[in-house]
Order: structure tokens, then C-alpha cells, then sequence
DNA sequence: GTCTATACATCGATAGAC
DNA sequence: GTCTATCGATGTATAGAC
């Protein structure tokens, strides 16, 4: 991933260092910006700015305003699949829903501009390049696969699962940014579910479908 | 509301007429063009040039650009009201809530760009005036008033509500645009709820609390 | 009141010199 | 790799004809 070309390998290049280090630095800049300002209110002058550079400059590194967009995004999901795998998941199906739905919801508490970006569709004609996606659909087979492992094999189970979780999220972002009103409801929400697809019996819900 | 000068009361202002009759016009022509390329690809020389006019005679109508989204906000707000008082509501606590569940979803999903302008803040710097926001809260409040009469006292039951029926329509809208897959689950999101706060007895729901 | 004309600052993006 | 110069388009705003 680091070096495509076949001559010498395993020499480090220098300039390719320096510039993924200044991409990295554009990245970090985008991104207080548009936690500060809105992912919409983007503008590459501005970055350019942040950054100590020309706007011209820019396009060294990314070829357009939607590369930035497009990194951003892949970073998120980025982010989002460490913290898959930092945690542990009970075996316990109602715990293990739990500790996924927290994640989630936290994740996307955390920052407005992200959640946006991430799962929304409000940058106009912006659309994920596939090497971006393809980390997004690992974020999401992750998930699937520990409701999967939960007990969960039903498709409209699972769609009513990512539908309550983003409701949480979305509510809480949207009614009551950096407080945790949704956020205090999470086990509520986990414990409705688990009602619903196991059955009444909450504490040891070994009874599956 | 039609006449705030003293003298001839009753007489039409036919000058005012035409200017609210171009006034909507351009509403309706903004809506077309957010429906199309997204909420915040609204262009106001675009506007003009859809409606036949020179780009700075839309100040005539509205002040700012967001002048216009806040009458978009304002005509969204109403439509949904207007819908509000078109449904009858059922006294079967759970029939209420599938017919509430049902009005909200499907407007939701019928229109994104409108999703986002009423319930997401993605325009940068944009917050409804006063009198736009009034609007929005006397939805709020038909809405809340339905849940009380269902027998929905508490606050959090309340919460827990809205991320419910708002997942449902972000999913909607993010996952699967003009399609049915989460409006399908609308009847058993709010079986799963009613179970949840009415207790297990799901079709004589007549136990509150 | 509504239009035309014009101005200004900003935006994303490209070409070419060094 | 960074710069200057420039492009077309945008949002905003003012002046003046009718």
C-alpha cells in the first residue's frame, strides 16, 4: 500500500512522505473546519488558508473539492471500523447489542459534519469514489455480522435495528447537539428491541426467532 | 392579514395580489429545483432564470437566499399541518399511532431535500425566523398531543418515539430513495413500541402505564 | 414597484511560468 | 511543487429608467 512501484523497494521515498504528510495535514485542517463551520460551508480558499498555502496549491494534492469530500469520507469510516475492532462483544446477545448500539450513537454524536457526510446525502452530486465505499461496506458488514451473531439472521429485523439507531442519532444531533438526551435512551431502545425480536423474556433471552 | 392600511378596507389590492401570485410562483419553481439537484444546490439565478426574470428582481420578493429557504421551511411546516388535520385519529392507542408513524414516514420520504431543510440543519448559517419556526412548533405540538391522547405521558416515551419514526424516514431516504423497504416496517416499528410502552397485551391495548 | 444595468467579493477550477 | 494569472459562475448589492 505504501509503494507501488517495483524498483527499490523498501526505500523509503521521501517525497512521497512529505506529501502524504502535507495530504494528512489538509485532512486534519478540512476537517476543524467543517466542524466548525458545516460540512457545506467547505471552501477550498479558506483551506488553502488554514494550511498556509495558495488555493492553487490545493490541487497538488487533491483534484478536486469532492477529493477532499471523498477522503474526508473515507477517514470516517475509517475511524468508525477501529472502534469495531477495539471493542469486545458479549456473547450475551442483549449486552451485545448494547455495547454496538453505543458505539454507533456515540460515533455519530460526536460530530455533526461527519455524521452528515457519512450517512448522508446532503453534499450535492457528491458520491463516494468505490475505494472509499468499499470501507463503508466493511463498517456495515462489521455490524451486520455482530447482529448476526446475536441472533439476529432476519433482513426487516435488521433494517428496523439500523432504523432505530440512526433515529437515535439523528435526534440527538439534530434537538440536542453535544448533550445526551437520545443518548441516555440507548438501553431503552436496546430493550424494546431485544423485547420485540427474542421474545418477552429480557434477562437470559437464550430463545431465539 | 389581507389589509394593514385603515382606508378601503375590503377592496382587493390587486397589486399586492400579483405580487404574492409571483411571490408563489418562484416558491413553487424553488421547490422543483431543490427536489432536483438537492437543498443546497439552490442557485437564486437559477430561480430567476426559471421563473423569467433578471436575477436581482428576486430581491424584490425576498430579502436573501435565505429568505427563500425560509419560506420553503414555512410552505413544508404547513403542508405537513395541513396533512395533520386532514387524518383522523383513531381512540385505539395503537391504530393512533400506525396512522401517526405512517403520515410522518411518508412525508419524509416523499421528498429529501424537504427532510432536510425541516428536520436537519445543512445549511450552513440558515435558522427559520420566528414566524417560519412558529410553524414548526405547532406541528411539534399536534404531533405531541396525538402521543398524549394515545396515552404517551412521558417524556422519554416521547423521545423515544420520534428516533424511532425519524430513523425510519432517514433510512428511507438515505438507503433506498423512492422505494418502500422502511416505510414496510412502519406497522411493525410500532408494534414493537406499543409493546414496549402499553405493555405485552398488543391487540386490546387498554392498560396505560 | 418592477425592471435593466452594473458593480463587487467569493467560489471551484485550469494553464503555464519557474 | 508552488506560484501568478485567469476563467466562468455564484451571492449580494446599488443606481436609475419606466
Amino acid at each position: 500500500m505504501t509503494s507501488t512501484i517495483p524498483a527499490d523497494t523498501g526505500r523509503r521515498d521521501r517525497r512521497r512522505d512529505r506529501h502524504d504528510a502535507t495530504k494528512r495535514e489538509i485532512l486534519d485542517a478540512a476537517w476543524q473546519m467543517v466542524r466548525a463551520d458545516g460540512l457545506n460551508a467547505l471552501s477550498l480558499r479558506a483551506l488553502a488558508r488554514a494550511v498556509d498555502m495558495e488555493p492553487q496549491s490545493l490541487y497538488t494534492y487533491f483534484a478536486s473539492k469532492h477529493a477532499v469530500y471523498d477522503h474526508l469520507f473515507a477517514d470516517g469510516n475509517h475511524e468508525l471500523l477501529t472502534r469495531f475492532e477495539q471493542i469486545e462483544i458479549s456473547d450475551d446477545p442483549h449486552q451485545a447489542l448494547c455495547t454496538i448500539a453505543r458505539l454507533f450513537v456515540t460515533f455519530a454524536a460526536e460530530d455533526q459534519a461527519r455524521y452528515e457526510l457519512l450517512f448522508q446525502r446532503t453534499i450535492p452530486d457528491f458520491e463516494p469514489s468505490p475505494e472509499s465505499y468499499a470501507v463503508a461496506t466493511e463498517v456495515f458488514s462489521r455490524g451486520r455480522s455482530v447482529l448476526t451473531a446475536a441472533g439476529l439472521g432476519d433482513d426487516a429485523d435488521f433494517d428496523l435495528w439500523t432504523a432505530l439507531v440512526a433515529g437515535l442519532a439523528s435526534q440527538q444531533l439534530a434537538n440536542d447537539p453535544g448533550g445526551d438526551r437520545y443518548i441516555r435512551l440507548i438501553d431503552a431502545a436496546v430493550a424494546m428491541f431485544a423485547e420485540h425480536v427474542f421474545g418477552k423474556v429480557v434477562p437470559n433471552p437464550d430463545t431465539k426467532a
